[in-house]
DNA sequence: TTGAAAGCGGTACCAG
DNA sequence: CTGGTACCGCTTTCAA
């Protein structure tokens, strides 16, 4: 297999009977008009007819830039972060930049190793997804390093957004997000009600949470309900965990309402209502977060936060073509909002004796 | 932003007071033995202090090879093609190996020009998730270019699968799916069923087809009412569409069981059943296939045909990793067995007379 | 054990 | 408009 090597472009040259540097020039788009019409035609033939491809190692090296980008992902299998991805790539496909895709799965440890190869690789940027609020050091760090683009997840405080130091970010408002998941639950009537929150070391589920308590401490009626604990990860089992723990309380210290930081964790949540012999919406509403596929047509369909995620990226791919291209008056910093989707497993709360 | 250039090794080498190569052999652990103790340190220390890191674009010019390999995938939105990439990832890791992955959205084009990137970018290797039942002969001409695993998708005929030449193929039995899901709904009792196709430019869905139609030659019996349509994408819509078409006939021509090669078209097909007023399973049981994430939350759950996926990615890293290391006597060939997960979505048909 | 030097495959500057 | 040449950063033979 993997036939005799690659042609090189010396060989192109020699098959046009041309010099090296004339063969390169005929072959790229910038400096053609440096050539005779007659030699480019001779110079392309004898490329086409060798099966030439230019070497792009060759090229990056000479060039000092790899048409090539980072991006640093927790986890391919989570479809929000499939589509963000998306979003980027078809932001930078039409300037023939190829991103290099990396997983984490929110080792803080494994993004740091999947960040030192991407250098060693010589990206020309990195788009970093999989930020934990502990890295914030390392991240205004390797931002001194390399163009670096923050997307979802960045740290409470705007790392020097605006000015020219730090990371450029692209965030969506998570705290706008709870604050219409409360908003939502108290119009229908709920009096009582918890969140099941995410893992905290991640910047969204700060933000979902904090979003959550200032709602609630603008409407002093409403009690949370909440435990102290969180999902260590974003999955139905946690989801589950979390919400059997509040449903085996008694009846009146229970939630009518949850706002689960994440669908998967609202599946969860839906599971153990079943379990505990209660049903959604009636007995208890559950709000998930994300939009995630098929999401509207569980049972019942989940009220739900969606997020722009392909915009996301496709924002994020803007803001690393202008760091490639040098621009600086750009914003370096974008929130996008989400969109609230009320769906059928959020009811008024069943009318009850009591508060 | 992006401070001073990376320091290279020459400056290393004059910081350790050293000659290049001296340095390169340091800093290389497969030949450190070649350096003195002492120089070792230095060079080290050097390295740190400095905060180098070679430059992987220069190696690979030097080397030849590049430590990366080409992922095309049609589709990274779909679930299934990230557990396959997570697979791979899983696969090569170890071995300091970083996937390019490249999405083809299913256009035979696209897929043509991101190999040529790869090749461009001198992948050691390719895997190929989106082929085209049309790109036989590109494919086997590709193999002939560059080492080669196809995965998930391959061609009807085995392509010199078990010799030398070819491409390595990684495939799951569709045709054992199908009859699986076939064999289900006959057990229960159905005798009149039909299937909802996915595009036959893609090899899966070929096979699933006819592993539906030797099923049914097994069983006189029961009656194939599938249409001649099928989805030109795996979508909601599109099941969507293609089940409505069937249940617009009148009751004796419809079907009672519905096999979908896709979960998202069996989704479809549940809405459609819905907006026509009958219940599934109750009026008519339905399948999908690749058991997608919350498919088991489903109203119903959807029963369904699991693939092991990410195992699948594992068994095409192990051939990737055998090509570049030119072991020969290993299959080239792998077929893998589906799961068929029975759920709530297909029960026994309504007794009824008639046959 | 270390240094010298060639060269991977291009690009770009300088002459002519 | 074209040829000559240096060089990007590293690895690797060959000598010393």
């Amino acid at each position: 297999m993997s036939g005799s090597r690659a042609p090189t472009l010396r060989e192109v040259a020699r098959h046009a009977g041309v010099h090296v540097a004339t063969a390169s020039r005929a072959l790229n788009t910038a400096q053609q008009h440096l050539v005779s019409e007659d030699t480019r035609a001779r110079v392309q033939a004898a490329s086409a007819a060798l099966g030439y491809r230019a070497n792009a190692v060759a090229q990056s090296l000479r060039t000092g830039t790899t048409g090539t980008i980072g991006v640093v992902v927790a986890d391919l299998a989570n479809p929000f972060n499939a589509s963000i991805l998306r979003g980027i790539e078809h932001g930078i496909q039409d300037r023939g930049i190829l991103p290099l895709v990396v997983e984490t799965h929110d080792h803080p440890e494994r993004m740091r190793s999947a960040v030192a190869r991407l250098l060693g690789n010589r990206v020309d940027a990195i788009v970093l997804c999989a930020a934990h609020t502990g890295d914030e050091a390392y991240v205004r760090e390797l931002a001194r390093t390399v163009p670096l683009v923050l997307a979802v997840r960045g740290f409470g405080l705007r790392l020097g957004a605006g000015s020219g130091d730090g990371p450029a970010e692209v965030l969506q408002d998570d705290v706008l997000g709870a604050r219409a998941a409360v908003d939502h639950l108290v119009g229908l009537g709920h009096r009582r009600i918890a969140q099941l929150p995410g893992n905290p070391t991640i910047s969204s589920f700060v933000e979902r949470a904090s979003g959550y308590r200032a709602a609630l401490a603008d409407h002093p009626g409403v009690h949370d309900l909440s435990s102290g604990s969180h999902a260590s990860e974003s999955s139905v089992a946690e989801g589950r965990r979390l919400a059997a723990e509040l449903l085996s309380r008694e009846a009146a210290r229970r939630p009518t309402a949850l706002f689960a930081h994440n669908d998967l964790i609202a599946v969860g949540a839906l599971d153990a209502l079943r379990a505990a012999g209660l049903r959604c919406p009636d007995d208890v509403s559950v709000i998930g977060y994300n939009d995630a596929p098929l999401s509207d047509h569980l049972d019942p369909p989940l009220t739900t936060v969606r997020l722009p995620s392909f915009e996301l990226g496709g924002r994020t791919a803007r803001l690393v073509l202008e760091a490639l291209d040098g621009v600086r008056e750009s914003p370096r910093s974008v929130m996008l909002s989400p969109e609230f989707i009320p769906r059928r497993s959020t009811s008024a709360p069943r009318l009850e004796s009591g508060s």
